[in-house]
DNA sequence: TTTTTATTTAGATAATTATCTAAATACAGT
DNA sequence: ACTGTATTTAGATAATTATCTAAATAAAAA
């Protein structure tokens, strides 16, 4: 979990995280949305597949980014269970009207 | 919200957070938690205080802190809206049963 | 097989940040 | 007024990290 709280940290990945929630996307994809270099790029979405937040594929040249959305619902889980205990109902009841 | 991350992301911090969940504390009582100087919690203090996640309340020298738990709700809100889009009702769900 | 395209890796640099010691502030007790 | 206790602030240092350019890898196209 160490890891997922590190990854979530830059807000460049969080961005990139709430891309792929829209569509999967290339690496390629994902360089042309932001204005630093692939190498940049590529550097923050290793820390996000070590922090297991994203899985990759590879076809034929492109590798495409997909989010695991597993690993977002442990994560919620967590930090509702570490911080949010006397609050989770209340959340609950105001996330569910949107 | 970026200053919520930022301060999450540390994870001397988390760990005073969890504390605080517990019991409202003194600074000098947080130092005494961990192994680290005064200063260097004072510092993470600081951070917590200024992303508005503790709240300070001064009694005679003391200065005691304790969880700022709205900001919390609204953190784990915003995650919600932000990332769990697709899994918010198995969530809600899931932590409801501890 | 050479070239082009997509992506990552290596190595360097600059910015950020966690930590320290020492000094400052504030207040209580003697 | 002095001494001790609690906490923060200042300034310095070391570690981490976001970023860059250039080189490496891999695979398609020519």
């Amino acid at each position: 979990m160490k890891d997922v709280w590190n990854a979530l940290a830059d807000p460049t990945r969080r961005e990139i995280l709430t891309r792929l929630q829209k569509q999967d996307m290339t690496a390629g994809e994902i360089v042309a949305c932001f204005s630093v270099s692939g190498a940049t790029i590529s550097h923050h979405l290793k820390i996000l597949r070590e922090a297991d937040l994203i899985l990759a594929q590879k076809e034929k040249q492109t590798i495409t980014y997909r989010l695991n959305t597993t690993v977002f619902q442990d994560f919620l889980k967590h930090i509702a269970e570490v911080f949010g205990n006397a609050q989770k109902e209340e959340i609950y009841h105001e996330a569910e009207q949107n």
